[in-house]
RNA sequence: GCCCCGAUAGCCCAACCGGCAGAGGCAGUGGUCUCAAACACCAUCCAGUGUGGGUUCGAAUCCCACUCGGGGCACCA
């Protein structure tokens, strides 16, 4: 091996990457700074949590992105002297194991450890802070027997139900989704245009927590980004109004319908009720409708979840020749059945007004029904063409004319519940949750089907119902559990009376295993317990949690209302999971997202491989504010190498020993790192990486400036630069922020150096430049003291020579002064 | 259709309570090094803040309208 070569060729880039990346990692096994499980351990305590990933193939960009901004929060708390109980686990659960197995018969128990060890052991190298003691995957027996305990829990409490109700069906994966997991009539996973089928269900009782879960965003507010707030009070979508109960002619007990008008009451012409609710088949039978009404709900059938909900769709329906009586004026109102009234809204029933709603009007148009208007519209609106749905004084309407609307709403209501038609009401937008589904790689559902006792829950001391091996089974999807078949595991006896019974063959949502798991990393050995309660009154709830905003509603609706649950159990004191959330961006290609098949895919392998793992992470982190995309195209991991090679330098320029007395330094110096340490803990509190990093290569420049033009290598100042860099570099870039803590002549690890203090004393300065305005435009400036006074300053002002000359003679109207920065003199 | 968020240099981004538009980076340009280049190093150029109005002594920042871009919801009665 030719030595001058290598040394010529590498010297001169003289920072090897590779080479210190292998020098630390075995060292950082050995002191593991980042456990957070030793006994007495005196620092303060803090919970910082990132989003787990699922284990499909090895590390991608968009996890470099996310664990490089979640890295440097943990990082930073530890810097602080916190103790930073910073955990990762999988969510190792769901489709993709159990698609490779049908695609390629492997098994998803193995194929999901393989897949975890990869990650893992890229997760290692890539220098993230975790806790290495707290991993847990959620399809180990051991986790997902306490997803089995708590929906027993819940069935106990009435929170997990069985009931049939048309679900949305993914005709591709043939399995039913929540409502969450349906996105623009597509399935959120899949893209396969969902469809509707009638079908028996596990679900959680969400929509009990519904008043809870919207207010206690309050709780959240300023410490969750606001669109997720706004995200989740849309998803839950609490409306009031009135129930108002309608008689219909020939049936003995009167309809209920849900509106948001009840001041609208006397314009209603018609009253429609969902084509598929139960309520629309019992009306029609018997009536000459029926006929048509059976070919209505056929054709209605048909239709995919996305045409029904194109709004250039007209409205269909059919008369049922049945009528309802209008409380307030005992008008017939003509009863039909329509696909544009939702069975699982409301009641699944509604009044039509078609004056005052553009659905109804639509239909009313289509079908030539009568438009009575009971709101005045203002002049410049025209309510012959189409609704109008705003305020207005009330006409045409008995005791409500002459009110507004809030007025007439609130008289109406009074009116109903005083009449016994009505009551005031509250409606949600959110449904319960649907958790069941038809596939094989997820938690089992513990209960047990007996044809004398029903649904028997598994009894506590036989958890967990563990999956039944792959070995012959047939994992494709065919719309019923492939546990079904695995006839050895599903015939048991029944708990209660013995006799023979079948075990639920659905398995769980696999969000119901991220609904709790940030509870179980504070002690995943547990065999008796979920978690434990003490535990969770130390750490928990979550002081900082990181993850896409992909997961707005789904998963952080979910967990909270978990959280809820488990509080309201008693098992923890906090009502909210999640204290503090940051959502990062996502990592894109050339202004689009990266894909195989777009062929804009950049491999985190190779860029790891090209520029090392600090160069990656560090240009996650500066490519700008955490929660925006990043454009690989735009930003430069070529640059960050640059940069940390010319941080490394500095380290190696700094002569001083360990130790030596920075006071001494030069002040200039010592001031500017002052400022940027003092800037950089703002931004970082702020969640404002990239100007972290601004404010570090800033102090970079000027310590390369005092040791190449300034006072030398030899200066304190420049040692007390360099160690800031090295410590604010920790967060970020961890291998080249230990070898310059190694070449400043410290023993490993810079990740618990402390973060440096700032003498107050040095962030003043000495004088500053005061601006001088005449008329808003800068004519002249002065250094003045900091504490400079007001009128001293108004003097200086006005006898500068650039006022002077601006002034040219004109008097002076007034003189605003903001010391010590800026004087504005408007002339007269 | 409704609701949010954003728009600053060729590009990615800073700018505290309204107070000199520039912290940092990329690209560019000029130089040093080199036989030459790459690398590295040093230096340097670059916009008046999407458009139109308003408030103010003073607006990137506050208000109104519009344009463009991004996101969410979308028959929810």
């Amino acid at each position: 091996m030719s030595q001058s070569d290598t040394t010529e060729h590498e010297g001169r880039e003289g920072y090897d990457v590779h080479a210190v990346q292998d020098k630390w990692l075995p060292v950082w096994d050995e002191i593991a700074p980042f456990r957070s499980g030793r006994p007495g351990d005196p620092r303060p305590k803090k919970y910082v949590l990132d989003m787990f990933p699922y284990p499909s193939g090895d590390l991608h960009m968009g996890h470099a992105e996310a664990y490089a901004l979640g890295d440097v929060i943990a990082r930073y708390w530890v810097q602080r002297g916190f103790n930073v109980l910073h955990p990762i686990g999988w969510d190792s659960f769901g489709l993709p194991a159990e698609n490779a197995a049908i695609k390629r018969g492997a098994d998803p128990v193995l194929w999901t450890a393989d897949n975890i060890e990869q990650q893992k052991s890229s997760m290692r190298r890539y220098a993230c802070s975790f806790d290495w003691d707290r991993v847990l995957h959620t399809s180990d027996p051991a986790y997902y027997r306490w997803n089995q305990w708590i929906f027993l829990k819940m069935f106990e409490r009435g929170l997990a139900y069985r009931k049939d109700s048309n679900v949305n069906w993914c005709p591709n994966d043939q399995t039913v989704l929540a409502n969450e997991q349906v996105v623009a009539g597509r399935c959120e996973r899949c893209d396969a245009v969902v469809t509707k089928k009638k079908l028996t269900q596990w679900y959680m009782r969400i929509t009990d927590y519904a008043d809870r879960l919207l207010d206690d965003m309050t709780q959240l507010e300023g410490a969750w980004p606001e669109k997720v707030l706004l995200m989740q009070r849309n998803w839950i979508g609490r409306s009031t109004g009135a129930h108002v109960h309608f008689r219909i002619e020939g049936r003995d007990e009167p309809v209920t319908v849900y509106t948001t008008r009840p001041d609208t009451l006397f314009g209603a012409t018609f009253f429609v009720v969902a084509a598929d609710s139960d309520l629309a088949a019992e009306l029609a039978t018997g009536s000459e409708a029926q006929g048509d009404f059976e070919a209505y709900l056929e054709q209605v059938k048909q239709v995919s979840e996305i045409d029904r909900l194109s709004s250039e769709r007209v409205k269909t329906g059919v008369f049922l020749q049945r009528y309802a009586v209008n409380p307030v004026n005992g008008e017939r109102l003509p009863i039909y059945a329509a696909d544009y009234v939702l069975a699982d809204y409301g009641t699944g029933a509604i009044m039509a007004v078609p004056a005052h709603d553009q659905r109804d009007w639509d239909f009313a148009t289509a079908y030539g029904l009568p438009i009575v208007h009971v709101v005045q519209s203002p002049d410049d609106v025209d309510d012959s063409a189409a609704a109008y749905t705003g305020d207005g004084v009330a006409i045409n309407s008995g005791f409500l004319d002459g009110l507004g609307k809030a007025d007439a709403i609130e008289r109406m209501v009074a009116w109903l519940e005083e009449k016994d038609l009505g009551t005031g009401a509250i409606n949600y937008r959110l449904r319960d949750w649907l958790i069941s589904r038809q596939r094989y790689w997820g938690t089992p559902i513990p209960i047990i089907h007996c044809l004398s006792c029903g649904e028997v829950p598994v009894p506590e001391d036989q958890l967990p119902v563990v999956l039944p091996p792959t070995d012959g089974l047939d994992l494709s999807p065919k719309g019923q559990s492939p546990l079904a078949a695995a006839e050895d595991w599903v015939n048991v006896p029944c708990p209660r009376c013995g006799g023979a019974a079948r075990r639920d063959s659905d398995t769980m949502d696999t969000f119901v295993d991220s609904s709790w798991y940030f509870l179980r990393y504070l002690d995943p050995s547990r065999t008796d317990v979920a978690f434990d309660p003490d535990q969770a009154r130390e750490w928990a709830p979550v002081d900082q949690y990181t993850g896409g905003v992909t997961h707005a509603i789904l998963h952080l609706l979910y967990a909270r209302f978990f959280t809820k649950v488990l509080h309201d159990m008693g098992l923890i004191d906090f009502e909210e999971p999640f204290t503090r959330l940051l959502n990062q961006g996502m990592v894109g290609m050339n202004g689009a997202t990266m894909s195989k098949s777009r062929g804009n895919l950049v491999r985190l392998s190779d860029e790891l491989e090209l520029n090392g793992v600090d160069a990656v992470r560090l240009t996650m982190v500066f490519a700008g504010p955490p929660e925006d995309d990043i454009d690989w195209a735009d930003v430069s991991p070529s640059g960050s190498k640059k940069f940390l090679s010319r941080a490394w330098r500095l380290s190696g320029d700094v002569t001083s020993a360990p130790g030596v007395d920075v006071a001494t330094g030069d002040v200039e110096l010592r001031r500017a790192t002052a400022k940027a340490v003092d800037e950089a803990t703002k931004a970082v509190e702020s969640f404002r990486f990239n100007v972290a990093v601004a404010k570090t290569m800033e102090l970079v420049n000027a310590a390369r400036k005092a040791v190449d033009s300034g006072p030398g290598g030899a200066d304190p100042a420049v040692r007390e630069a360099a160690e800031a860099v090295a410590i604010m570099l920790s967060l970020v870039a961890p291998y080249t922020a230990e070898e310059m803590w190694d070449r400043l002549g410290h023993a490993p690890t810079v990740a618990l150096a402390g973060w440096p203090d700032v003498d107050p004393a040095l962030l003043v300065e000495e004088s500053v430049t005061c601006v001088v305005q005449v008329a808003g435009k800068v004519r002249d400036k002065l250094d003045v003291a900091p504490t400079i006074g007001e009128d001293e300053l108004r003097e200086l002002a006005l006898a500068a020579t650039g006022v002077v000359k601006a002034l040219d003679g004109r008097a002076v109207r007034t003189v605003i002064v903001r010391a010590p920065r800026l004087v504005n003199i408007v002339p007269a």
